[in-house]
Formats: structure tokens, C-alpha cells, sequence
RNA sequence: GGGCGUUUAGCUCAGUUGGUUAGAGCGCUACCUUCACACGGUAGAAGUCACAGGUUCGAAUCCUGUAACGCCCA
């Protein structure tokens, strides 16, 4: 055992740990046939990313039950890694090349991606070392990426599979065009946001009529690729309508009216402008009405020579342009403002274009089927339940998944196409010729496959899968998911459905979906709104510990968590009274000899009712922490490992045996500071997974590892039943009675606190105890009791009356008097009598009341009955002191 | 428009199958630098459980409706 400092310097220490942890690779795991797997996989970050809270968050969440399974004795994985991030990392790239005065354009592809694998070299292990410091006990040797070449494989495979299945297809679509990315999003990355635009009435003219028709748009530069306007079968006021043609102004272009029920005649003017190459409703209706789609713009946005006198303006350009050219020939009627919700990209939040275009899609149905059963059936948990029901609303209307991307960034669509005889096929491997003519002229696909395909197989790719590894077989399927309900669709789901296609089982048996972390106004931290909290700061600051200790205490389950700077200081405080507990028992030491607190037997000890009580509370702990860890109650774990510690130890306990300490008892001495060190190194076994790097410097500086080198392998604490620890001589009586001590002594704390009397005054009690048996244990315990309360004596009188005015208070073991000559205020007294006897007073009449209603008698359980009757005795005995001591002073 | 969540002390939140005199942390007030700890101790003040109905012997808790805020989907 060494000296520990007076403060707790927690940056040396927690980094000396995490770098002996991973020189000894103390997070390491191999399949064991003999030992239950317990596996998570991390929600692979980007590997662009830098650590936010919302990482710190879900990766302490893991941290904990991988710490707690480990020290459980399961076989513990924690797999850890990044995600390529297709478009993020390369507009990350691009912007480099940009301030080069260079675009991606004047590089050639193989150039540009190794532009980007030089990126990744240098700067993508950031958020994998601030991972580190935040103390996550990866097992680091596994560590993947998603382009990696094994997963790489697996992508492919999965890939093939699909269109062999016929899952797969390339088809014709209205997709969410990102034209700042230059690239095709899927439906879940285009992201709606509610924004003011206009509505526009727009005049057509009818052919050969003076008429004119009025179209309501909110994208009027779309109008240039109109090839139909439509209305409502019922709408009577366009009825003569349908049929007639329409010359489409600007671009003098003769377009049909025709009828579909898609129309809905309550909106704008019942006549709406059809554009299928620009929106998904319009195409479909093309399709029905056999019209050919015109496309008006480019993929950068900007109109094309299809738009006429437009080409070369960008889209909003062009939106202002014409509306002022048609306001010119007065052919617009009105604006109005318009709130209405409009995609944007994920990535770079340029308002998504819907754009026809050739693009490869997954047929999710067939994928979704057995998905949804699983959730439905149980077999896969979401906590908190409420999940399941937006989980199973969008995968009972699934909708087909756009696969491909326009970027260079990413694992490139195995399909390839003969130049000879025009055959299509796909490959696992690259091919040498065309397997349909022999011929070696071919190309392969130019786009690249969505980043999310390749994370959703991520249960499995990281076990080597498409291969039958061990570590598949042993590891999968994994227990835990934690993740924020953002990525539900984007990831959750789709392993899910990837797990049940491709391994045949379900990927993970458990979701657990973690809060947003925001700041304390409830705003979404963003760098735009400056207010975002860095984890990195907060550890600088307070430790990582701390940091950690104080998330879990914050985040009730599936709820959101606010945050500020000083919240911290929350974790930080517990882990210096920690800290304080151990420097007080070192400094009390009989001896200096190692002692192993795995092992002390405490049946040969009589022991104090303080030591059954701190013993009995441990166990109820030690189980309460179980419960709640195994709920995913997080902060009610946090919590009841809090109240313990810092209330039922250091409050109470720690106090205790200053009396025994300062005492003559050499034996006694002894027991308790083996109570206290079995109680201390079971918290600090218990507190392990929320705070590793403490618990650690104390396990050691205590010289508890003995037996277990480092408290990470160190057992999880027993919590002992009434049998176990009645063996101990630990009766629950006795436990009860040290409850009613307590209360007692605040009870006398209050009198000495109501008379002011400072710490080093000492008053003189007299305590009159309920029963006589209460009054025996309370003799043998006058030592602490005495200290407890600053007493200059005790008297323990059964039949004791008050000489005049003396204050007192009812406790649960009998009524206290503190006397001090000459102090007394009996006005004072009797308010602050009277006071509480109205409180006593309300009880039992809400209790009388209660008890009095014969439906009540008549209706409720026995047990609950037999309580109240219970507490209306007791609030009886306490009515009655109260009036009998109001009584003594009045006189 | 549809769905979900939240509303409890000044602030942030617990409160699990309905049964307490409704709890915690922070903040606040008073006293205390006492030989583990002022990043501390002791004591205290502070709540119409959003609102309106209903069910029940009994509602913060269950049901219906209303309002405000937030999120997701279209």
C-alpha cells in the first residue's frame, strides 16, 4: 500500500491505465467454447469524425455492460471501428484539393482515391485515439473499416447474391438528387425540414381560346419540363377542360389536359402542372398517361437547353428570373407564402433535387418480411419498447433502397458490361473477359455502392464473414446495439434485415436507444450554434471518469439528456470523495500487511449493528445496481452506486468507525477496518465499469489486487441473501434498528441545529426509548451514538420526564431531549412543536379517513390495509408525545 | 396531415404492477475551516404533480379531452 495524495490528480492517472490496459491487452478476446460470448459492435463513427457527446454517450453506454459482462466472467468483444463515410469523406477531400485551387476533376479516379487513402492514413485514427481516452475497452487488435478488403468482400458477395436473387435492379427512378454532392441520395438521406416558400400561380393559356388556366406551383422553374396539366375526375369547374391543349408559356410548348384521381382539387387551384422528370407523383402519372418525362436541368443544378432561354442559370436563379419574365407578360396572379417541407442532403444540406435518373435499388420487401417478425416476436428487444412501433411502421411501407452513388469515394458496384456484345454481369472477382463472348472488352459500373450497404452487414463482416470463421461462429450473434433513434432506419433496421438474409439469424438480440445529448436550453448541440460541449474539454478538465459518471447519472432511459459544463462537476465530486474514503482508511491503518478483501470471513467476528447495517445495505446494492444494468436503467444503476457510497458509507459508516478508531479496542478496531475494506473494494468493483480509471488507481493503491492483478478481471461483487449473510451473524432487526438510530440521530441534530449550538459545543441528551429492547441496544451503542450526536453525555431512561422547558423530538426509537440550561426559547420550542404536530395531524386524518371508508376496508388487499393500520399507530404514538411535550412547556 | 415523446421544487430530472406525509442532484438559506474530503459536513426552506373531466375504496401513476414544447414520418 503507498500514500495517497491529498488531492486526486486524475490525467496522469488515467492515462498511465489505459496505456498498461493496452500493453497487457486486457480488453482482448478468443473464442472460448467453454464461456458465454457477450459481443458489441460499435456503431462504427466516421472516420472523418471528431468525438461529440452524443459519442461520448454511446460509447460510455457500451463501455459499462462490456466492463460488467467482462467482470462476470462472460467473454466479453467489444469490436471497434470506423465507417468510410463515402460523401462526407470526400467533400472533406475535395475541400482539401479545393484550396489547392484543384477539383477532384483534374485528378483521375485512381489519383483521387489515393488522395483520399493518404487522408485516411493521416488523420482517421482522431476519433479512434479520443475513443481511447474516453477509456472504451475495445478489444483494439480487432479494429475494422468498412473498406476494408475482408469487408470489402463481403459487400461484394452480398452484392452478387442479391442480383442473383433478383433483389437487386437498376431501373429508371425520381431519386433525391444532392446537387452539390453531385450524387443520388436514399428517401433516409434526404432530410425534411419545414421552411417558408411560396406558391405560385402560374397562368397557361389554352389553345385557340382567350381562356387561361391557373397552375399552383412551389418549384416554378420545373414548369419548363411540364408535359401535362391535370385535374380532379370531380372537379366540375375544369370540366370542359380535359382535352383541350395548353401552350405552356416561355417555351411555347403544347401540353394536354388530362384527368387523374391523383389530384387533389382542394389545392392551389385543383389544376396541377405535370413534370415527371422532377417530381415522383408527376412521373407516375407520366406513366400512367404514357407522357415522356423532359428534363430541365443539369447535375450540378443548373438549367439545361432544355429550359430555353434558361440554360446555364442555376435552378433558383432561374426561379427569380422567370417569375419576374412571367410577371412581365402578366401571366403570374399571386404569390403566396407557402410553408411546406423540403428535403435536403444530409451531408451538405443543399435543398435535394428530385431528378430522373438511372440508378441501382434493393427490393426491400422480400428483406423486410422475416425483419419485422423478428421484432414483433420478441426475439429482438428495443428499449424503450416505444421503438418497435416506429420501427415496424416503415418497414411494413418499406420502400426500395437506392444503392448507388455518383462519388469516386466507396466500394464500386461489381457490375460489368461487355463493349462487344453488350452482356451485363456481375462479379465477385475482377474479370478477365466477358463470360458471354470471351471477349476483354468491358467496363465496370462508375458508381459507387451507399456507405450505409456496407454498414448494415457490420454484425458479421467484422467476424470475416463471408468466410466461416471461428470468431463468427463463437461471437455472433452479438448481444448489445446501442445507438441514437436517428440511424433506426438508416442502420438498425437494415441489419437487422441484413443479419436475417445473410446469416440466417438475427444480428443482436437487444437495441438500446440512447437520448440526443443536448445543451441545457434542450438545443441540439451544432458547431453553427457554437453549443456544443467537447468531451475532450470536459476530460481536460475533470477526467474522463467524471465525465462518464456524470452522463450515466443524466440519461434516464430514452430520454434526452442537457448538459452544461458544470454538470460535470457532478462526477468529478463523487470521484474525489472517493478518493477522500480511501485516504481516510489508509490513514487509519493498524497495519501495512496486503489484505485480500475477496476473502475475509466475517463468521467468526461478533459484529456491530454499523457493520451488519453496511453489510446488509451493500448486498441491497449491489442487486439494486444488477436490476438496473440489466433494464438498461443507467442512471438508476448510477444512482443507487452513489447513494451507497457517498450517503450509506462515507455518511454513516465512515463515521462510525471514527468512534471504534479513536476507541481502545484493538479487536474492534481490526473488524472494522476489515468491514470497511470488504465494503470499499466490492464499491469499487461495483463502480468499475462507470468509473474504470479510479476504481483501478484505488484497487491498486489500496493494495487490493491480491488475488486479481487488475480489478478489470477482478470478479463482479456477490450480493448475498438474508440466509448468506444471517451466517455472518447480519440480522435484519438489527439492520432495522441502525435505520431508527439514524433517524435518531437527526432527530438530535435538528435540536442542536434549532438551538444553534456549533460542532464543538456539546449538549447533554436524555433518550427515552420506546422499548426496553431498544433501550439495550442503544446502551451498547452510546460510544458512537454519543459522537454521532456531539454529546457531552447520554442518559438512556426509560422512564425519563423532562425538568421543565427541555427541547426534544420523536424519533422511530423514542423521543430525544437535548438539554442546555438557560438556552431555551420556549416560544420557539413550541412553535417548532406545533409545527410538526400539524404535519403528524394531517397524516392521521388522511389515514383516519382512509381507514374509516368502509369500500376502502371492504375492497383493499390485507397487506395494504394491515399497513396503514400500522402507520396510523404509529402517527397516533407520535400525535400523542408531541401533545404531551406542547403540554409540559405550556405549563 | 399521421405518429411518438415531454409537461412533477428556482433549474435538470427520477417516481417501474395505482396504496409515502411526492424524491434526487444542482442552486438557495443558516451554521461550521472538526484530525478523509469546502470538489466538504450538518440542518433547513421550497411542489395546486400543465389544465379539465372520468374510472377507482384510493390517481403524479389508468382512461378521455385540451394546451404548450420537442422529435419522427408524409
Amino acid at each position: 500500500m503507498r500514500e495517497l495524495s491529498k488531492n486526486y490528480e486524475p490525467k496522469g492517472v488515467e492515462a498511465k491505465w489505459y496505456a498498461k490496459w493496452l500493453e497487457e491487452k486486457a480488453f482482448a478476446a478468443q473464442p472460448d467454447e467453454t464461456r458465454d460470448p457477450a459481443t458489441i459492435v460499435i456503431p462504427p463513427p466516421n472516420v472523418t469524425g471528431i468525438l461529440h457527446m452524443g459519442h461520448a454517450l454511446n460509447n460510455t453506454i457500451q463501455d459499462v455492460l462490456i466492463r460488467w459482462w467482462r467482470m462476470q466472467g462472460k467473454n466479453a468483444l467489444w469490436v471497434p471501428g470506423t465507417d468510410h463515410a463515402g460523401i462526407a469523406t470526400q467533400n472533406v477531400v475535395e475541400r482539401k484539393l479545393a484550396k489547392e485551387g484543384k477539383s477532384r476533376h483534374d485528378l483521375s479516379r485512381d489519383e483521387f482515391l489515393k488522395e483520399v487513402w493518404n487522408w485516411k492514413d493521416q488523420y482517421g485514427s482522431t476519433i479512434v485515439n479520443q475513443l481511447k481516452k474516453l477509456g472504451s475497452s475495445c478489444d483494439w487488435d480487432r479494429e475494422r473499416f468498412t473498406m476494408d478488403e475482408g469487408l470489402s468482400k463481403a459487400v461484394r458477395e452480398v452484392f452478387c447474391r442479391l442480383y442473383e436473387k433478383g433483389l437487386i435492379y437498376r431501373g429508371n427512378r425520381i431519386i433525391n438528387w444532392c446537387s452539390r454532392c453531385t450524387t443520388a441520395l436514399s428517401d433516409e438521406e434526404s432530410e425534411h425540414v419545414e421552411i417558408e416558400g411560396a406558391l405560385y400561380y402560374i397562368r397557361y393559356a389554352v389553345k385557340g381560346e382567350k381562356r387561361r388556366v391557373v397552375v399552383a406551383t412551389t418549384r416554378p422553374e420545373t414548369m419548363l419540363g411540364d408535359v401535362a396539366v391535370a385535374v380532379s375526375p370531380r372537379d366540375k369547374r375544369y370540366a370542359d377542360l380535359v382535352g383541350k391543349t395548353l401552350i405552356l408559356p416561355v417555351v411555347n410548348r403544347e401540353i394536354p389536359v388530362i384527368v387523374d384521381e391523383y389530384v387533389d382539387p382542394a389545392f392551389g387551384t385543383g389544376c396541377v402542372k405535370i413534370t415527371p422528370a422532377h417530381d415522383p407523383n408527376d412521373f407516375e402519372m407520366g406513366l400512367r398517361h404514357n407522357l415522356a418525362p423532359v428534363n430541365v436541368m443539369n447535375e450540378d443544378g443548373t438549367m439545361n437547353a432544355a429550359a430555353g432561354p434558361y440554360e446555364g442559370m442555376d435552378r433558383f436563379e432561374c426561379r427569380k428570373q422567370l417569375i419576374e419574365d412571367l410577371q412581365h407578360g402578366g401571366l403570374v396572379e399571386k404569390i403566396d407564402k407557402h410553408m411546406h417541407s423540403v428535403g435536403h442532403c444530409y451531408r451538405c444540406s443543399t435543398v435535394v433535387e428530385p431528378r430522373l435518373s438511372p440508378q441501382w435499388f434493393v427490393k426491400m420487401e422480400p428483406l423486410a418480411k422475416p425483419a419485422i417478425e423478428a421484432v414483433r416476436s420478441g426475439k429482438i428487444k428495443f428499449v424503450p419498447e416505444r421503438w418497435n412501433k416506429v420501427y415496424l411502421d416503415w418497414m411494413e411501407n418499406i420502400r426500395d433502397w437506392c444503392i448507388s452513388r455518383q462519388i469516386w469515394w466507396g466500394h464500386r458496384i461489381p457490375v460489368f458490361y461487355c463493349d462487344a456484345c453488350g452482356h451485363e454481369w456481375v462479379s465477385r472477382e475482377q474479370p478477365v473477359a466477358c463470360p458471354a463472348c470471351n471477349v476483354a472488352d468491358f467496363r465496370q459500373d462508375e458508381d459507387v455502392l451507399d456507405t450505409w450497404f456496407s454498414s448494415w452487414l457490420w454484425p458479421f463482416s467484422v467476424f470475416g464473414w463471408p468466410e466461416q470463421t471461428d470468431d463468427l461462429k463463437h461471437f455472433y450473434p452479438t448481444s448489445t446495439i446501442a445507438t441514437a433513434p436517428e440511424i433506426l432506419f438508416f442502420w438498425v433496421a437494415r441489419m437487422i434485415m441484413g443479419g436475417i438474409e445473410f446469416m440466417g439469424d438475427i444480428p443482436f438480440d437487444t437495441v438500446y436507444f440512447h437520448g440526443t445529448v443536448r445543451d441545457d436550453q434542450g438545443r441540439k448541440m451544432s458547431k453553427s450554434l457554437g453549443n456544443s460541449i467537447d468531451p475532450l474539454d470536459i476530460i481536460e478538465k475533470y477526467s474522463s471518469d467524471a465525465l462518464r459518471f456524470s452522463l450515466m447519472m443524466l440519461t434516464a432511459t430514452g430520454q434526452d439528456v442537457y448538459i452544461s459544463d458544470e454538470k460535470f462537476e457532478l462526477g468529478r465530486n463523487f470521484c474525489t470523495k472517493i478518493w477522500n474514503a480511501a485516504r481516510f482508511m489508509q490513514m487509519n491503518a493498524t497495519t501495512d500487511a496486503p489484505l485480500d478483501p475477496e476473502n475475509i470471513d466475517f463468521s467468526t467476528m461478533s459484529l456491530n449493528p454499523d457493520d451488519q447495517h453496511i453489510l446488509a445495505k451493500l448486498s441491497e446494492t449491489i442487486r439494486a445496481t444488477e436490476e438496473n444494468l440489466e433494464k438498461h436503467r443507467f442512471n438508476d444503476a448510477a444512482l443507487a452506486m452513489y447513494d451507497f457510497v457517498r450517503h450509506s458509507f462515507c455518511d454513516w459508516y465512515v463515521e462510525y468507525s471514527k468512534s471504534a478508531f479513536r476507541g481502545e479496542d484493538a479487536q474492534r478496531k481490526l473488524e472494522v477496518e476489515q468491514v470497511m475494506n470488504y465494503v470499499f473494494a466490492a464499491s469499487l468493483r461495483l463502480m468499475h465499469p462507470f468509473i474504470p480509471f479510479i476504481t483501478e488507481e484505488l484497487w491498486h493503491g489500496m493494495g487490493y489486487n491480491t488475488t486479481h492483478e487488475s480489478i478489470q478481471r477482478a470478479p463482479w461483487p456477490k450480493a448475498l441473501s438474508e440466509e448468506d449473510l444471517a451466517e455472518w451473524g447480519v440480522e435484519e432487526r438489527v439492520v432495522e434498528y441502525v435505520e431508527a438510530k439514524h433517524d435518531l440521530i437527526r432527530v438530535g441534530r435538528t435540536l442542536r441545529s434549532d438551538y444553534n449550538l456549533t460542532p464543538k459545543q456539546q449538549a447533554k441528551f436524555s433518550i427515552r426509548p420506546a422499548q426496553e429492547r431498544v433501550a439495550a441496544l442503544l446502551r451498547e451503542d452510546l460510544a458512537s451514538v454519543s459522537m454521532l450526536l456531539g454529546a457531552e453525555s447520554i442518559d438512556v431512561d426509560r422512564t425519563f420526564t423532562p425538568v421543565g422547558a427541555m427541547p426534544s423530538g420523536i424519533s422511530q426509537l423514542g423521543t430525544v431531549y437535548m438539554s442546555i440550561e438557560g438556552l431555551v426559547d420556549v416560544e420557539a420550542e413550541l412553535a417548532r412543536l406545533k409545527k410538526q404536530l400539524e404535519t403528524v395531524e394531517n397524516g392521521f386524518l388522511a389515514i383516519q379517513k382512509k381507514l374509516l371508508n368502509e369500500n376502502f376496508i371492504k375492497r383493499a388487499p390485507a397487506d395494504i390495509i394491515a399497513s396503514e393500520e400500522k402507520k396510523k399507530a404509529d402517527l397516533l404514538e407520535r400525535r400523542e408525545k408531541l401533545q404531551k411535550l406542547i403540554e409540559t412547556l405550556s405549563s
